[in-house]
DNA sequence: GTTCAAATTATCGTATACAAAAATAAGATG
DNA sequence: CATCTTATTTTTGTATACGATAATTTGAAC
């Protein structure tokens, strides 16, 4: 982690966007912000820079910045994408796989296993995480691993809402083994195909994510 | 297009990059790029921002940024994922698109024929961008829209010398045809497959394509 | 001659200053 | 009283200045 303080004005405004209390549509004001984060303008001006780059902003020139919270369209949207893109990590993964990639894997998973048996659903979600990291490793695309892991990022804050939802946990972890059999056998479609649900189910529950944005909100 | 030195500043990088005028590795000294483009390092650092933000530049803290050209496997990477997002958006539009979009899409790809009856590479080269660009818009998901665009756009300058390669052009057209049918019949796994062939062709002609970079470079 | 350490230099990251453009407010005219 | 014009103010975009840290060079000791 960087110690500039360009970042942790990026950062920090990425957190409150995530969390909602910088509102859709609101005004980044460049002077504001810089007293807030107690910092110059120059750091504030580049973390905005990213923040659109990111796609968390937009910038109308000579108008400024401008919160760009995504909605739930847009969040319906990046679900269908990344469905998509989940599953081709896995079906290439199924084809590139090393055995030690798989050893891994299968560590990983176990680790997941062990968080849902003390039920801390934090560590669960770090496994989660190393565990889509090992697919993303093994599909030796490393350029689709890093749009897939931009993705995952973005989706991230909403995402760690959805595993804290009842029941989501263990068959998570259904899936998972599913998808590892499937990559070990080799069977790229059924890889592909499983990926993708594993995403998409979190995507269909949208009523039940939506409920604690709201709250946020 | 903005008068920013900002942008100005990104863009004539990001052409120096991919005609190969900056190699791969060289360093981007922010006080001579400066001089070079005639303005102060305020915009040269936004700019260098910019171009780490689409992966064109990679910057390690404390020692500057760096070229980051794509290299041979980085482009059959991106190919790869292009395939897959252009045929996500094919799949998509064959169950979403309009009978307005539809036609659009049908007189855009007259306009290649046109092109083509021509012989002007570069109109061809426009309209077949319209004629994705009709595909992406159809697709109804405005978040994979713009994704594909970006790395279509990315691959932009390369893909400009793939269309002039000889016969390149007719059989594009005519896969072009197929992808119309398939979407006007609501055919979604064939519009997939198709636009992913449609993708992948280009992308399995990779030496033609080598040759014409290392003549840049 | 080699190696290690201190001083120097260069460059990055941030702060501040300034200029240009747009938004807002004020005033004049009908 | 409304509206258009003009002045003020705010804010963006760029330039410059400064401090901190890493790279480089110089010099001394072995």
């Amino acid at each position: 982690m960087s110690h500039r303080a360009a970042t942790k004005v990026f950062q920090g405004i990425e957190e409150e966007i995530a969390t909602g209390q910088l509102k859709d549509g609101e005004k980044l004001d460049e002077a504001s912000l810089a007293e807030r984060f107690q910092v110059s303008r120059t750091p504030v001006r580049e973390a905005l820079l990213q923040l659109v780059g990111s796609g968390l902003a937009t910038q109308i020139p000579k108008r400024g910045c401008f919160v760009k919270a995504p909605s739930f369209r847009d969040m319906i949207e990046m679900f269908e994408v990344m469905s998509e893109l989940e599953g081709l990590c896995a079906r290439l993964a199924a084809r590139r796989i090393s055995s030690q990639q798989i050893d891994r894997l299968k560590r990983t998973n176990q680790g997941c296993e062990t968080a849902i048996a003390s039920g801390d659903s934090d560590l669960y979600y770090d496994f989660n995480v190393d565990f889509h990291e090992c697919i993303y490793e093994a599909c030796g695309n490393s350029f689709l691993a890093q749009e897939t892991r931009q993705l995952r990022r973005r989706l991230q804050s909403f995402r760690r809402l959805q595993l804290r939802v009842r029941g989501r946990m263990p068959q998570s972890l259904e899936e998972h083994h599913a998808i590892i059999e499937a990559i070990e056998a080799g069977d790229a479609d059924t890889a592909d195909e499983v990926s993708r649900q594993h995403v998409m189910i979190q995507g269909e529950r949208f009523n039940d994510l939506l409920s604690h944005i709201d709250q946020m909100r």
